[in-house]
DNA sequence: CTCATTTATACCCTATAAGGTATAAATAAA
DNA sequence: TTTATTTATACCTTATAGGGTATAAATGAG
């Protein structure tokens, strides 16, 4: 499944022309875990998830269930 | 340390009036967890931490490093 | 103060996340 | 189409989170 913290990342990563090698590497993670992240694993520790989103100026948060944190755009209704 | 998610999940709970292992029961975690969770260990798992959460109608997701996501009450600005 | 309740720490075991390697499947460019 | 790049899956090992129990330290009521 597609998480909102899967789509968060992978869009933050494409937006920084990098590739996932990249950024498991610039965020001090596996190959592996950057895969599963975007792939919306809901099993990852949140240290590691925190690793890649500090890159991009974020951390994980309690939000509310159905707001749309700013990401950007989508939900098209 | 307590960090902004151990703080909210204490905080939540208070206002439930559960103590943390009311508040373990509900969530289908460990006792242990809850008071993890509570101290501020940085390396829960994501799945875990979204069991409690989801308690409160929460949950875990990527927030602005500064921002200081409404905690109870409402968006204001 | 004592006694009850709640929360925090410590020890231990089991299940599993992390990550490496390899491979396969997409995706894209030629 | 072929070939290169990127992403997804599978297998395996190691480190550790989860959670139970026990204990200790707070917290609070009397």
């Amino acid at each position: 499944m597609k998480t909102r913290l899967a789509t968060f990342v992978k869009d933050k990563r494409k937006q920084a022309a990098m590739n996932q090698e990249d950024l498991s590497f610039a965020a001090g993670v596996g190959l592996r875990f950057v895969r599963d992240l975007e792939q919306g694993k809901p099993t990852l520790r949140m240290d590691k998830v925190n690793q890649v989103l500090n890159l991009f100026g974020y951390e994980l948060g309690p939000v509310a269930q159905n707001r749309d944190e700013e990401s950007q755009s989508s939900v098209s209704e």
